[in-house]
Formats: structure tokens, sequence, C-alpha cells
DNA sequence: ATCCATGCAAATTTTTTGCATTTGT
DNA sequence: ACAAATGCAAAAAATTTGCATGGAT
């Protein structure tokens, strides 16, 4: 498939060793449509790697720029390939995460505040919703 | 102090038992200026509660709304007593959490957009700035 | 008196690390 | 060949839980 190929470009470019491991697991954390716990890459990556690879990896992608290392407050992290930036919604019934799109005018905004107000330089940022779904929603006015 | 007195006021608005542990807790909280991890709280409590004690009491003081729990993306949780609400700009070289302003407009901005767009209910949410605070960037520039 | 909170110990979950071996360039 | 990645085992760190006891209303 054709992610397979792209996996060792992109490991190539990020200037990172080329690995059965690297390849396997970064094209996993590409072809999910949500962001994965080091559980579920565990689970698709089989007994090809150790558990203890996949820590090292995933957090060799995210030092190469190639992961986002996320935080849905659940007490571990997740991974998650930025196809591009935008943020989350999180579903505090069902667990559903949809995607939003990145707020740049707004984001900016505040970024440029900060900066003003106490020099702080942002160089990066967080920011996730907490809610229901339309679902969600649906079922609680039954 | 009068803290200590206040603390036992917000325990029963908030419908909770009042207990030794729970007062001495909630009072670290609300006199930090930063959010405390469980090891902070724990040692500032020292030998008066056990460390479970100390989980339990936190978690339950989140379930009663006197707290928030907040993720700097450290791999443990912090906890903060909410005097208003507000974000964080965390420095990345020298850890150094500084308070930021809610934003209001921008925020509401978004969490509109979101409900117009996917229906999803916004009922709260998390943003968090990283980057380099004033000092850190004079360090790097010599 | 009754229910809830706490202490204690033990277990679970998540993540990290040392070291020998294998693999990529 | 040499540096870096992996497997394995073991440990560390963070959090949770069962159960008996103590405390709050």
């Amino acid at each position: 498939m054709q992610t397979v190929r792209n996996t060792k470009e992109i490991l190539t470019e990020a200037g990172i060793e080329i690995t059965p491991a690297r390849t396997h697991i970064l094209s996993i954390c590409m072809r999910s449509s949500t962001p994965l716990t080091v559980e579920d890459v565990a689970i698709k990556v089989g007994t090809t790697a150790h558990l203890a690879t996949i820590y090292r990896t995933l957090e060799k992608l995210v030092q190469a720029g190639l992961l986002e290392r996320i935080d849905f407050q659940e007490g571990k992290f997740r991974y998650e390939y930025p196809h591009h930036h935008h943020h989350h919604a999180v579903c505090e019934c069902c667990g559903k995460i949809e995607d939003i799109e990145d707020s740049q005018t707004e984001i900016t905004s505040i970024e440029n505040r900060v900066t003003k107000e106490s020099g702080f330089l942002v160089t990066r940022h967080v920011m996730e919703l907490f809610g229901l779904c339309n679902k969600c929603q649906q079922k609680g006015k039954q």
C-alpha cells in the first residue's frame, strides 16, 4: 500500500533510521482516524515488536516531529500523525473523538496577546474540547 | 487562618463530608499559586494523610467541582483550585507555569463554531500554551 | 447507628531502563 | 564496522482497590 512507501521517505526526510518497527508503527498512526494509545498500537502491531520498542519508537517519532503526543486526561497518552494541525472534541459520554479544525484566527490572537503581555514565546498549543456529541445529547433527551 | 474556615463552608456547600484530610488538602490547593502534582500535595500533607487518601480526596474534590485536574503532558496530573477560570503557559525550558487569562471572546467563538458545525455541545475546554518564558529566551540569546 | 472516609497493604496500569543481541547504513 | 535499534527482563512511577477500622452527621 502506498502508506508503507511513504513512511520510508518520511523517516529518511526526518533523518532517522528506517526500521520495520518504525515504518510499521508510523504507518499504523498515519492510517488511524483517531489518536491511538500505546495499547491500541500494541494490539495492531501484534508480536511484530516488543512493547518497550513501541514506547521507544513512539517517543522517537515524536522527537522527530512525525507524531504528536496528546492527552485527553485519561491518565495515559495518545499518539497521532498530524495530517494537519487540528484539535479534538471528546465526548465525555461515549468517548467519541471528533476532529476540530484549528482556529488560526482565534488562537493566534490569544498567542499574540500572551507574547505582548508577558513576553512568553508560544511555540505550540494544546486545546481540547470536552462535552457531549450530538448523538449523546439525543440520548439524554429521551 | 481564613482559608481553613472557608474550606469547611466550601465543602458543606458542595455537599460532601467535612474531614481533616479534605479541609487540609483543599486548603493547600487554594493557597498554591501553581497547579500541584499529587506528590507536591503529599509533601505538604506530610504524615497527616496516607497517599491513597490523597488520591481519593483529590478525586472527590474534582468530582465535587472544587478542584480542576489538569495536564501538562508530564505523564501525571496536577490539581488546581480554580479561583477563576484561566489557562497556562508552560515554559518547556525551565518548567515555569504562567497563568493566562481566559480568552472568553476567542474560545467562545471557537465553541460556537463547533456546535454549529457538528452539533457537539462543549461543556468545558482545556487549553495550554507551551513555549519559552521571557527569561529562558534571554538565556538562549547569550 | 449508619454511612462514608481513612489507613494499610497489595495489586494494577503505564512507562522507563540496563544490557546483550541484532540490524541499518 | 559502527552506531543505533530491538528484545528481554526487571524496575520504577503513578494510580487504584479490597478490606478492616475509625470518624462524621
